[in-house]
DNA sequence: AGCGTGACACGAC
DNA sequence: GGTCGTGCCACGC
């Protein structure tokens, strides 16, 4: 069994530009459908030059789960943004941006 | 080995 | 929209 930081690597590779997922998609696509907690656990270990694309990963209410203003919410917005995916009061909306299986 | 904590989710009020 | 309680997994003390 290869580590789960893997899976959630290899899973958070999956996710098109231009499209968000959630932390509890996250898990589900790594193969841990009730390790939402433990994907944040990750991605907050994640160093933010990571070429990973961690911040189309987002809370279950379409925000950012960091401190707003800091330096990572900033990146992430930043990055969001290039891609297409506009927040409007600090939140994005999930039922646009939101990632699914049907998309394809 | 138990307990608290964390970039969380979900159902109930 | 909010809060509270519970479930989940990994870590640190």
């Amino acid at each position: 069994m290869t580590n789960k930081k893997e899976q959630f690597y290899l899973a958070l590779q999956h996710i098109p530009a231009g499209f968000v997922v959630t932390y509890g998609d996250l898990a589900q696509l790594a193969g841990f459908p009730k390790a939402a907690r433990l994907a944040g656990k990750i991605l907050h270990d994640l160093p933010q030059d990571s070429v990973l694309p961690w911040h189309r990963v987002v809370n279950a209410s379409g925000k950012i789960s960091l401190p707003e203003g800091s330096p990572a919410y900033l990146q992430q917005v930043a990055r969001l943004e290039a891609e297409g995916v506009h927040l409007s009061k600090g939140k994005l909306n999930l039922r646009k941006f939101r990632w699914h299986l049907a998309c394809l």
